[in-house]
DNA sequence: ATATTTAGAGTAAACGTTTACTCAATTAAA
DNA sequence: TTTAATTGAGTAAACGTTTACTCTAAATAT
């Protein structure tokens, strides 16, 4: 591959020369930069980042860190992030932690030693560790999806106890009165517990009796998961009308078990999912749900670590509205 | 940052010496080794890959383009290449040029700056212009999804027409006489025009009536062009039993569409589908569809670009079998 | 005992850029 | 005209590593 010195040679200028207007800087004549840059279309001169980066400090590059989630999510998530990322002549390094501690770890090393501009870290617990690696680089770093109570870090996300807290008003305003939940992984601090905790606190402010054994978890928040807790809760409950589901991946897995079961929705049982990613629109029937704006949140997040990475130090916290989105799985009780 | 200079002056030996442990190279005592390794701990060094990179000519980065395709189907194949190339002790740069050639020329100079020790490029055909940028900097390329008929590139691909043949033939063979196709794109080279040869081969080698306007094309390979399609295709042709669809989010767009129109699926008309993406699995009825192992196409692919780029020259080229995943969108006639 | 090998460690060049500094020549100001 | 400012361009240091080369001292061979 060409170097500069190869363009310095071919155009005849010092290698500061080329250097100049490569980056526009002033103090060439308009023939020496004509010269250059034929040299430089001449031999397919392009700059070598690396050494760009080794003295600038910058990378360009920044990281990011999903633990297993719906791919459908993920994607979006991804794109959003990848626009702006992409906008601003960056790209992305995405990696794939499986919420698994050992490798989070070893990916932030990896990202550390690729002196990444940002980190953005999605949908999970950020331990004390990570946060400690991360801060002593002097990283930027912002949450997504996710927050920390204690540690100063910014973040985008959505109120998942609220949210979780209108989807399961939502049916019992639409008359439900025997309402089960299917949750995922009830330990996932993010995904798991506060959207448990917005179906009881729902349930309780409008008095309606709840018992431990209406919310069915599973290990996670995917298709099967939704499938087996669906079928525990109706062999448990089998007078309950109305789901809230803790994912859309799960609530497809539900309607899919049902399906299988003769039961019909939302004749028999109403559902609501979490997510609104795209194939609720086709779903049958298609799937009422939450909608967290996803591509939008990941785009706000990028803005800001990029943000940060140009010097706006501290960055506020957003939490982004979520929405219920009315298609045709939930019926009206009278 | 702490860098190796301040490990060495910690340590209280040469920055050659911090290098020698770092790297196992030999040529210093045990004594040495602690007193390093206990700087290194100290500090929290990460040793700077961007320099390392400068010199060894490594980046331990690769980078994969993809066009705009179902997210779920570029999430197995990302995943399946992710990690192989993490396994390896690499991270892997995604871009997503939307099939636009402007785009992709634009990534793929971002690439080669980046110094990308190999590339993927996937479901999209490979231009001259794009090739003559990668031949010359001399970096390895393998295809996925795609091939190149004059150009030396290896790839890893299923062959579209043959198994869009198949499926066809497995509807003859339940006894289909009125098949229609709902196509992508007809014009793409890869998922549009084979998939649609092949269908039209599979009818004439059964002496089945064709007419150009059994093939429905709309747009792209999504949901909505698959329910268009479908309309379109069932207002010309309302005695059609079977539908050969270009992708599994065509099939799964379509099987919304027929319920919207009261069409029984698969009672009323069959469906068979492309892709087999975790969904079928879950769709109602689930969806007969062929299924390409993008994920292990995808490994494949990472350990071609991988041995390319430890120095294994030339790899042969891959074609992957592909398999009718049969479950119950398709039905028996007598 | 001397000569030779070996182990442990340091010095400095190289990788491909950017940039502070220098300098000559031209232009503008006095 | 002399002086000062400006323009165009080169030289060399720096970024953080790796590695070829060198050197000393200890160990082994003769």
């Amino acid at each position: 591959m060409a170097t500069i010195k190869d363009v310095a040679r071919a155009a005849n200028v010092s290698i500061a020369t080329v250097s100049r207007v490569l980056n526009n800087k002033s103090g060439f004549s308009e023939d020496t930069r004509k010269a250059v840059e034929e040299a430089i279309e001449e031999l397919g001169y392009v700059p070598n980042g690396v050494a760009r980066g080794l003295i600038s400090k910058r990378t360009n590059t920044i990281g990011l860190l999903v633990p297993a989630l719906s791919s459908m999510l993920v994607s979006e998530m991804v794109s959003g992030i990848e626009r702006i990322v992409h906008e601003q002549g960056s790209s992305l390094i995405v990696c794939h932690t499986e919420s698994n501690g050992k490798k989070t770890m070893q990916y932030l090393q990896l990202l550390l030693a690729k002196q990444v501009d940002g980190i953005i870290f999605t949908s999970g617990v950020l331990l004390q560790e990570y946060y400690q690696m991360i801060e002593r680089s002097g990283i930027p770093l912002v949450l997504l999806s996710t927050e920390s109570l204690h540690l100063p870090v910014p973040s985008v996300k959505v109120n998942d106890r609220l949210a979780s807290f209108h989807a399961t008003e939502y049916m019992i305003q639409h008359g439900h009165k025997k309402i089960g939940m299917i949750s995922g992984n009830r330990n996932d601090m993010i995904a798991g517990v506060p959207r448990v905790e917005g179906f009881r606190m729902a349930l309780s402010s409008h008095q309606i009796h709840f018992e431990e054994s209406m919310i069915a978890s599973h290990r996670g928040f995917s298709y099967i998961d939704g499938a087996t807790a669906f079928r525990k809760l109706m062999t448990d409950h089998p007078d309950i009308t109305a789901i809230v589901a803790a994912s859309d991946d799960m609530a497809l897995g539900m309607i899919s078990e049902a399906f299988k079961m003769g039961i019909k929705i939302p004749e028999q049982v109403s559902v609501i999912g979490y997510d609104n990613i795209p194939i609720c629109n086709v779903s049958i029937p298609p799937l009422t749900t939450i909608s967290q704006p996803v591509a939008k949140m990941g785009e706000v997040a990028a803005k800001m670590v990029l943000d940060m990475i140009h010097g706006d130090e501290k960055q506020e916290s957003v939490v982004f509205p979520h929405e219920i989105i009315e298609r045709q799985s939930v019926k009206k009780m009278n």
